[in-house]
DNA sequence: GAAGGATATGTCAGAATTGACATGGCGTCA
DNA sequence: TGACGCCATGTCAATTCTGACATATCCTTC
């Protein structure tokens, strides 16, 4: 199974109980995608509670709906950098991220 | 003043204090700068308490010497995705990488 | 069930990142 | 002084990421 098609999979329906249950993900990528996933699900969130739609967030960031879209779902393509600046773009603090990284989702 | 510059002189010596004091950083980028310069310094804190070398250090994460030189040195061709990688590699947990992001130096 | 707004997915050219190599600098030891 | 080990810096080809566009899928509301 390669990179992209594990990534993709633990995006789309494995945030139930650990991502690499029976993905042959080591523990160290496992523990990557799910802090990817962690930043999505916060990303999405903070979106949701400003009542902003993807477009809007994509204005204020200076990109597209698109790549918002993608962040949301911790698509393969989108890098932990473009999470993180997007969270501090939308108003997050540094410690703001770095608690939703360490809290056990 | 460019982007490279501003992360080049902030990973510099400006780790006393909020870097961004007189740099033109807006407060964004300034968390960004401040988050990457934490998980540069962790980095090099967790292989000196082991007592490794650079060069051991990327041997273990499959890279080179140098990368992990400009890893410590928080340089502008380093993606926070590879700082949490280089952290994941050497043993660190999720929560321990959010820690460190999370607390205000 | 057509229309419209919002979100998802595929693709791609341009930009950024990465490992590797070369080389330079620094401290230590004989 | 020279040799050696360790860290820093510059460069570059190959890989990866990114914004943008096109298009598809969902929901509502009428």
């Amino acid at each position: 199974m390669d990179k992209t098609k594990k990534e993709r999979l633990a995006a789309a329906g494995w945030r139930a109980g650990d991502a690499g249950e029976f993905l042959d993900l080591s523990t160290e990528e496992a523990a990557f995608v799910e802090l990817k996933l962690a930043l999505a699900d916060y990303l999405r969130e903070v979106r949701s509670r400003n009542g902003w739609t993807q477009a809007q967030v994509a204005r204020r960031l200076g990109s597209s709906q698109s790549r918002v879209a993608k962040m949301e779902a911790a698509d393969a393509s989108v890098s932990i950098d473009l999470l993180v600046k997007a969270l501090l773009g939308l108003g997050a603090s540094r410690t703001e991220v770095g608690n939703v990284i360490a809290k056990p989702a």
